[in-house]
DNA sequence: ATCAAGTTTGACCATCCAGTCAAGAAGCTT
DNA sequence: AAGCTTCTTGACTGGATGGTCAAACTTGAT
């Protein structure tokens, strides 16, 4: 008879059921692992199920007995990713020195590039068509968050323990610098040659800019 | 009968054939300003034909009688695309003052964003994919360029000009800067609010910052 | 006005692709 | 080993999509 999807697996209205058997947790994490390989070079309505099956090693109707259709799999891939996306600014400490904490913010941000950068392509290409997926994420989470770590650089700069620059523009500039060497390898790659590493060098580099540009 | 493609459009291996008549010009200019629109923010595979169209007003077969095929719209934008792309690079002059040259290339690559961000974007949708289309352009072009431009901000640095700074990453940082405002500039206007420029104090900001980084 | 060339389109085709289904294979439990 | 559940897949479907074609319409030169 026709199988019956996993109980789990029925409807999953946010991410984060954990799978019963061990058969489950490790195909649901290989085919996560798969789409996110395909999503995050071709964008969703670049990607195919047969694509991410063929990198899978499973057939295309075994993916669909783990995940309800292509969609549930692009937004679990991205439930997982914004729940750690945000951290390392969440970690920016009032307490802190300042300067360090917004070195330490970048350096993490770096780190975030090197060690994901195919969850760093994913996020470029939802932000490039529009995030039509995660826009309610952005206004209810991101803004805010942005908004409050904005009004501690504010009250840093007004207390001159950084320089007096446009708080926003400080946080756009760390993401741009930071993720550029994720969603722009395939550039750099070929600028550099193919066997440099496209993030050699990188931290130094932003180490002096913020230096520079944080001096009270 | 079947109506013959016109001569010019026959085989377009390169682009930049002009059309005979007024109606060419003005419908392939009609089709590709579309195109743009419609690749730039879905990608290459995103798009659809029939998108195209109705964003042109015109209907599908009637595209392809300007167009051999989807892909030919695609190279032909990119073509035109890269044509304008380095000039800003190009325009480095060794002669002049190193501080305000390397400002002035920053400027350009802004203004950039702010006249062409669905130009940007066709670039970076490009990228992210790992650059199949454009890779020989890169290679042939974009890479020989940034070595001779890099060569010169090393030459410059060596003279105390600027600060000692790795050259591939001042650039690259320019690349990220600007472009950022373009390619993110969705997430930038959902946490800024709508009605705001995503450029508003962009300028300023990223005068500031090189202005810190390059003082010797 | 006439005619040929250039332009436009409705109808169509082949392929691709997300998703279904029923049957079979593999695991688990006793 | 039996019997139940979980897992896997070949074959299929319906709709989307790139592209074709022949007929009709428009334009411009004479």
């Amino acid at each position: 008879m026709s199988a019956p999807r996993p109980e789990f697996a029925r409807k999953s209205g946010s991410a984060g059921q954990r799978p019963r058997s061990r058969i489950q947790k490790r195909n649901r994490q290989i085919i996560l692992d798969a789409a996110l390989e395909v999503f995050s070079t071709h964008g969703f309505r670049g990607a195919t199920l047969d694509q991410i099956a063929l990198e899978a090693g499973l057939s295309k109707p075994n993916l669909l007995y783990y995940f309800d259709n292509k969609d549930t799999i692009h937004r679990d891939l991205l439930t997982q990713l914004l729940d750690t996306w945000l951290d390392p600014l969440r970690m920016l400490d009032p307490r802190g020195d300042p300067q360090t904490e917004i070195m330490a913010y970048m350096r993490r941000k770096l780190e975030m590039s090197r060690a994901y950068p195919r969850e760093s392509r994913l996020f470029a290409n939802e932000i490039l068509q529009g995030a039509p997926r995660i826009e309610p994420f952005i206004r209810a989470e991101l803004r805010p968050l942005v908004d409050a770590k904005a009004q501690l650089l504010t009250d840093w700069a007004r207390a001159g323990r950084i320089a007096p620059i446009d708080p926003y523009h400080l946080i756009f500039s760390i993401w741009a610098l930071t993720q550029h060497y994720a969603d722009f390898a395939a550039q750099i790659g070929m600028i550099r040659g193919d066997g440099h590493d496209p993030l050699d060098g990188a931290e130094p580099f932003l180490e002096a800019l913020y230096t520079r540009l944080l001096a009270p």
